[in-house]
DNA sequence: AGCGCAAAGCTACGGCCACTAGCCACCAGT
DNA sequence: ACTGGTGGCTAGTGGCCGTAGCTTTGCGCT
């Protein structure tokens, strides 16, 4: 009998599809073992038990979730990268609900902790979204939380089927997208 | 040995509060039974298991939302009823937070269910404080959502701690609803 | 090539969970 | 007072997480 070769990294990605397909609250130990092709006990061996494979899942989607939005908003500015990042966040949340409900779940353990950092990468590329209306200063934080409110808000209620099905989603969404960047152009020049 | 006299209602009331305590991944039969003065399996005389019992929590915080919002905006219009159904919501999540995640994670199993007319009634009190700004009925649905995405957002990240202690987080929801209501005033008045 | 040793896999186990089966005692209605 | 339904119980199953300890593998070093 061959060796897996796993690494902590496989782990997690197996682990973070499984999560993605079943929903997060579905994931055992057992089935990511079962996809692995080994038994259970032997994710111990690379994983701290199943707090840290979340934990360490909730980095892998903070990571992508970062890179996704830095790659999108390149030279893009104003309304442009107002639509693109909300539009991205929106698409990775559907397309990876597990990866992001363990972001959203979780909380760095320290300052050193990977999670804090891939957090504060997502947060400045909201912050960079707002650079481009000219936000008085005292005002910036208040805008990001309500960007932030506002995006993860719409997704996870998308996601968790909150919404009736009968008017078409995209289209609020993108009224969404236009509310906001005439409110902020507003604030920005008054 | 006298009985202890339950019935469904008490049984759900007991385990909100102990959802609200612990949080509602924490909740299971044998605390709920332990606070009631009983054995886990006696529970089920009641309750048709954990799911059910879920489900029953999910009901039950949808109702007292509802209930809180329709007292709360009685008589009240435009920004008025706006920030009061905000900061109603807001409040309520904040200090019943396994209730509101139970009703955020459910879905009505039918028409007859009483889950949904009591989420409906929620919506209906979202619709009525847009009724206050006059806007187009093709983008009353578009605003709804974007008013619930907002309030669950700012909600569901303050009560995971989701925002930076820093900068205060009663400014920011402020800000967030000063902003709601311009945009809505001059998407109603345009 | 062969040896040694860390590490990766395994089986076996303990404790907690949800839930079922089946028993017993209490209280209501006649 | 009897009787039947009902609400509580104990016992038990299967699943889960996580630990202990064993076996085996395969790499590195002589």
């Amino acid at each position: 009998m061959p060796r897996a070769g796993l690494v902590p990294a496989t782990v997690t990605e197996a682990a973070a599809d499984i999560a993605d397909e079943i929903g997060l609250s579905q994931l055992s130990m057992s089935v990511v073992a079962e996809r692995l092709g080994v038994k259970a006990p032997s994710l111990y061996k690379h994983v701290d038990g199943l707090a840290d494979l979340t934990h360490r899942i909730a980095t892998l989607g903070a990571l992508e979730l970062g890179d996704a939005l830095r790659d999108a908003m390149q030279g893009l500015a104003g309304r442009d990268a107002l639509a693109t990042a909300a539009q991205t966040v929106r698409t990775y949340v559907k397309e990876h609900p597990g990866r992001y409900a363990a972001t959203t779940g979780a909380s760095p353990t320290g300052p050193d902790d990977p999670l804090a950092g891939a957090l504060d990468r997502v947060l400045g590329s909201f912050a960079a979204v707002l650079h481009g209306y000219h936000l008085d200063p005292g005002e910036q934080i208040h805008a990001v939380r309500m960007l932030r409110s506002a995006l993860h808000g719409f997704a996870t209620l998308e996601t968790s089927n909150g919404f009736q099905m009968d008017t078409d989603i995209d289209d609020s969404f993108a009224w969404m997208i236009t509310f906001i960047d005439r409110g902020l152009t507003a604030a920005g020049a008054p």
